[in-house]
DNA sequence: CAGACGACATTTTTT
DNA sequence: ATGTCGTCTG
């Protein structure tokens, strides 16, 4: 007997919260601002929130969640979409302590996570295995280049675009919604006349990823679009369920999203969008800032609620925050001001000789706070490359100093991490014919073409780790039955999975040794802490989308498996530091060329966009700032570099200059001295 | 066809 | 400093 299923409409009249009535509301007034206070209790409708750096973005977001929950809103009613899960899960925690353990249930996480999570629930609906693969960002370039050697692109034309490039340029075409003609145009003119050999490598890779179940990040976001789009019980089942959608640094949203926003609040309407255009800094990934103004025309009757009220910077560090972001070409009206912080210190410009004294004068700043009590995790370096603290790492591992890294590379983007986690992925999923590709090529004797004939071999194989049944040549088909043999055996019983996981490090371990014999050991120990973190997971499925959807920061992971006592220092690229606030923060490496980067010089928008990244460094700063800048850069070459041009746009009064002035040479002062620095006491281990 | 070696260019930021 | 490409050898 068919059924049908019969589509109820949400029943708002039953399940209104009883208007205010089991609610406190005093608590929430006393703890919050009168913009803040309506921004939490507006909860019905479409809203907007403009919020600048440090007027309580987050707080806000906690208590609407916390309100919404005292109110007798179910959490599983309520979506909570952030930028990273670090946001989420901070806001969580912090909601249900003031208000009810409940908040921690609610729906949220990151757009992708989310997606994948409906996605893997209804996958059934649009045509897509249950156990697709999700492919990280080298997956997917790893992808690209097997449909690019499939079509002979690799040797027709010299010039042709690197597997990364193709990434990327098909990437952003599908996050600003373009077609890839116009951003090969844009972004790289140099291919245009490969245009359509470019467009054959996207069709070749959107088909290879439907055979085979594989999806990338952006496939994510568009899939969950598409079939919310497409099938209107699906959407309905799921807006449906939400009552309330949040998001969170919204002018970091791409098109994508902001039409996701729409789809899954399609029912109820009531949607919350909280920003700051000043802060858009992902437009590399195809975020807007004008998404944030164009909210209003997407959901008509879009209340606005502007927070200017600063709670986090003295006021020194705002005039400063507030003369940077008015350098922009594309002005904002924003007017930050602070009334519990007036005054402060200047924020002070050092200009040091070289970059080994800018990190000698960090260390030892840092060092000075220390003893004046301010904890070392109150204390942040920022800088807009990753790689621009190395050398700092070197004096601060020197000192002492523990310090955590944010941004850079990522654990499962490194190499031999990579290697390890593809046995891991075969015995999830036989199929995956990417990691397949991977594990087949660390055998003696397997190269490209092999481990591609191997993976067709797999795809169909009734059992693919019985390769006694393969068509392969003697010289590998030991490696290969030892190979499969342990995976068969493994995946008869995946748990515990940290045992598994140290079976495959066994078998791993000679290869490794092999293959980095140049720096093993320090993967090894990689190796060791990945360990740690897999220990924390019982289901396979979970770890592997985690690892996928969050992934971790390499050096994080390092510095935290030898952390013992105090808590660390922080540094962090800008991108990474979005929605955190330290007591004193160090901007590194401000030189012009870096921020703004030489690749973004030339186009008012991206200048602006870099502008924006300097406003969210320096908007970090609760009470010290400091920007620093070497006067002589290291290359194949010294050169004299250049402050960035921001730093040279700000007016005088607002900052104080900082002269580095080694103890041990004594140098004539040029003009009116500013402030000295002392170096360290221990100079003399310093090679001078 | 695998693997080693040398030349070459190439360097953001992240889900 | 690193990865990628082409070329050569076995």
């Amino acid at each position: 007997m068919p059924t049908k299923t019969f589509l109820l409409d949400a029943d708002d009249a039953s399940e209104m919260p009883s208007t205010k009535s089991g609610v406190n509301l005093e608590k929430y007034q006393s703890a919050l601002n009168a913009a803040q206070f309506e921004a939490v209790t507006t909860t019905e409708g479409a809203l907007l929130v403009v919020a600048g750096a440090g007027t309580g973005k987050t707080k806000t977001l906690t208590y609407r969640v916390g309100h919404l929950i005292e109110s007798g809103v179910a959490a599983q009613n309520i979506l909570l979409l952030t930028f990273t899960r670090r946001a989420a899960q901070e806001m969580l925690v912090r909601a249900a302590s003031f208000a009810d353990t409940r908040c921690a249930h609610i729906l949220g996480g990151t757009f992708h996570a989310y997606a994948h999570k409906l996605l893997r629930e209804y996958a059934s609906k649009i045509n897509l295995a249950e156990n697709f693969v999700v492919l990280d960002q080298i997956d997917a370039e790893d992808t690209i280049e097997i449909v690019r050697t499939a079509l002979g692109f690799n040797k027709k034309e010299k010039r042709f675009p690197k597997k990364n490039t193709l990434q990327r340029i098909i990437s952003t075409a599908t996050n600003k919604q373009i077609p890839i003609e116009e951003v090969i145009e844009n972004s790289y003119p140099q291919f245009f006349p490969l245009t359509d050999d470019i467009l054959k490598v996207a069709d070749a890779y959107r088909d290879y990823k439907r055979t085979n179940s594989l999806l990338d990040y952006d496939d994510l976001l568009t899939h969950l679009k598409t079939m919310l789009e497409t099938q209107s019980d699906v959407r309905h089942r799921i807006a449906s369920q939400l009552r309330y959608v949040m998001v969170d640094e919204y002018q970091d949203t791409n098109l994508v999203q902001a039409d996701l926003v729409a789809l899954l609040s399609s029912v109820h309407g009531n949607v919350m969008a909280v920003g700051d255009d000043a802060q858009s800094i992902y437009s590399f990934r195809g975020a807007n800032f004008r998404n944030i103004l164009d909210f209003p025309k997407r959901f008509p009757n879009t209340k606005i609620i502007k927070l200017e009220e600063n709670y986090r910077s003295t006021e020194r560090i705002l005039e400063l925050t507030n003369s940077v972001i008015r350098q922009a070409k594309e002005k904002f009206s924003k007017n930050l001001y602070t009334k519990i912080k007036p005054g402060g210190e200047l924020p002070a410009i050092v200009a040091a000789p070289d970059e080994r004294y800018q990190s000698r004068f960090i260390a030892q700043r840092i060092l000075e706070l220390r003893e004046k009590g301010i904890a070392l995790n109150q204390i942040a370096v920022l800088m807009r490359n990753s790689r621009d603290s190395f050398d700092l790492e070197l004096e601060l591992k020197k000192r002492n100093l523990p310090f955590v890294k944010y941004g850079g590379q990522k654990i499962v983007e490194a190499a031999h991490i990579k290697d390890f986690v593809s046995y891991l992925k075969v015995l999830y999923n036989p199929r995956d014919i990417l990691a397949w590709n991977r594990i087949l090529r660390l055998l003696d004797g397997i190269g490209p073409k092999t481990a591609q004939d191997l993976a067709d071999w797999i795809k169909t194989a009734p059992n693919p780790y019985h390769f006694a049944t393969a068509n392969v040549s003697p010289k590998y088909l030991d490696a290969l039955k030892k190979l499969g043999t342990l995976l068969a055996n493994l995946s008869q019983n995946l748990s515990p999975l940290i045992a598994v996981s140290e079976t495959l490090l066994k078998y791993y371990q000679p290869i490794l040794r092999e293959k980095y014999y140049e720096d093993f050991s320090k993967r090894e120990k990689d190796l060791e802490n990945f360990l740690g973190i897999v220990a924390n997971y019982t289901s396979l499925a979970t770890l592997l989308a985690d690892l996928a959807l969050e992934p971790i920061d390499l050096s994080a992971m390092e510095t935290k498996a030898t952390l013992k006592d105090e808590s660390p220092l922080t540094l962090s690229t800008i991108h990474s530091a979005k929605g955190l606030e330290w007591h004193t923060v160090f901007l590194i490496n401000v030189l012009d060329g870096t921020i703004p980067s030489r690749y973004a010089v030339g186009e008012t928008e991206s200048i602006d966009e870099e502008l924006r990244l300097l406003y969210v460094a320096l908007t970090r700063a609760k009470n010290l700032l400091y920007i620093s800048y070497p006067i002589i850069c290291k290359g194949a070459e010294d050169y004299f570099g250049n402050p960035s041009r921001f730093l040279q746009a700000m007016p005088e009064s607002l900052y104080e200059k900082l002269l580095l002035v080694d103890s041990k040479q004594v140098q004539p002062q040029l003009s009116a001295p500013p402030r000295q620095l002392q170096p360290p006491e221990q100079d003399h281990d310093l090679p001078f």
